[in-house]
DNA sequence: GATGAATGAGATTTCATTCAT
DNA sequence: CATGAATGAAATCTCATTCAT
């Protein structure tokens, strides 16, 4: 039972994420996601009772999705450099997932309950960078002036921003001068 | 065509980009727009036949804000300074225009006729880096091996997504160490 | 232009309460209320802009027509005797605005500003009683024991609970038996 | 069948009854009279096959209810006023009974099958009344001119309106002029 | 140009009822 | 008997757009 209904919910939760990447928050109709799964419209109010209760949860599903690149690697460098690849394979992959991670920071500005899911995630993830760049320093990869915070905020900002208003081209380019910045090729 | 109505258009477009960024696209109600000037809504559609017309005057509108950022400075080196401090300026004084100029690049994701206008802009900034960082080297400020292209690319994607996803401590961060890495900090 | 609007919300207000009166509030659809008007659906928003709206203009309508049963006559026993005769008319010709009025109280129990308006008619059809007694008594009609706010309360009474649950031949006894009481008859 | 069947058929209705003294016909959902009684909305369908069948189960309910005020004493005046005496303890103890038997009377003018519940028991009680007044009369209690039908008629009309459109302190006086009409007191 | 009125198309939500398990 | 899932039908409300004046 359990397992079917979740089945259920995660499907729903999957088509309305694939419609916002297609269409927006603004182009998100909930008939058509009840469509896209074959089930009647009626029904979806029965997994999620608003429109509101389905938008958080495919919130919170893409940035859990985003969340999973765990990078894999013995030392500091290796492990950012494999996070940074993870990265741009999933975006060759599932350019998707971060089109609706950027509706999902806009709508943020708007939403409280959105925000709190969003910036949880942004906060997780600059820790995260701080402690391989704090453990990289550690290890000697690099210099002891480097201002941990800081880099791991240029990196956040620097990935946030691609898939929106860059050429695959140039955002390739611009991933590239950021592995040069931080010293991770060979 | 008169000045008159220029002026009701201009208005109409400070309105409508104010609700944007306020409230995202998905938010944008005409009436409220014409409410906003104290135009009837009916009236509106004298200067914009449709909505369609009045977003598109509105993504001209942000762009064309954003692209008056002229760097003064005499070297090229003053200048990538000056420029990115305009910037940052402009963040702190008008957020409302980052925040516009994302959701219409989003939305160029998936309106042919928002995209040109937000491609445009962007190549034209990025030529414009290209053309700094260019006379930069000539000039000895930066070395021959600076991959030109792909250091603008960096910039431009670094910039885009402050105010998005990011609290204005990190992105503040972050612009500090882009600085860094452009070696502009005297 | 304002005659016509009004026209128009009148006619809504009425279609409205006929409404009200052949399947009582729980069967008030608003697309029937338009298309008694032969006015579209979405139409009726630009009158009312929500349901309760019109259901209180309905209300205040119903309390309005009932009030104006003005009664005629010199003598206080003259007024009270056309006044009763004049409901009784009512009753008679226009069964509907008493069913509307008895759905208006019950809803008064659970809407808070239709009580208000339901509140104030009763306060000012008891006020007028009491008046028409109180004269009557100086005048030597009835006896200076009478406890007029009693017999006011004891008249709209029995009235309120006419045509709800009492077939039109009991009604009229009750009526008659009223003017016993109140020794009108002659 | 069982006496668990009846049992829960009974908590339905009374759950049901509450609601509709609560929110009305209007307000009553079949998901939350379930809920109030811990059943599953499904399961009520085993109960009552239509939400009708359940309405006029609740219906009958508080027609009987009411029905129970049996009077208790010797004499026609004593019963009389023990009868009055009794509904009045009745509208202070479950003021929800009068509420619930407006609605009914009200909803009777459209559903023919309640009409016809309710109507009995008019028409039960007017016999009842008449009754009395028939043996006190024979016992000279009253006079022999007494319109017993319209008397009986004028005291469920004063009955019936009370707790509709009128606040508990008229009603009371109400109730009070009424006992003096029929000479209950002293 | 300006405006109130009107409308079509559609969106979310509700709810009694049915059914398979 | 009990229940979660599903659905059809409908209801209220929204909104861009059009039109007569």
């Amino acid at each position: 039972m359990t397992s079917k209904n979740e089945d259920r919910s995660q499907t729903l939760i999957l088509a309305a994420y694939h419609t916002i990447a297609e269409k927006g928050f603004e182009g998100l109709r909930l008939r058509e996601v009840a469509d896209r799964v074959g089930l009647n419209h009626a029904t979806l109010h029965h997994y999620f009772p608003t429109k509101e209760a389905l938008v958080q949860a495919v919130v919170l599903y893409v940035t859990q999705r985003f969340a999973q690149t765990v990078p894999i690697g013995e030392t500091p460098v290796e492990q950012l450099r494999s996070h940074l690849h993870l990265i741009q394979q999933l975006m060759q992959e599932e350019p998707a997932l971060f089109i609706a991670l950027n509706e999902a920071k806009l709508r943020a500005q708007r939403d409280p309950i959105i925000r709190i899911t969003v910036q949880k995630q942004a906060e997780a993830w600059h820790e995260f960078l701080v402690n391989i760049l704090r453990e990289g320093i550690k290890q000697g990869n690099w210099s002891e002036s480097l201002d941990v915070e800081a880099v791991a905020s240029a990196i956040i900002a620097l990935i946030n921003s691609t898939n929106i208003g860059l050429s695959s081209k140039r955002t390739k380019q611009a991933m590239q001068q950021l592995e040069r910045w931080l010293e991770l090729n060979d």
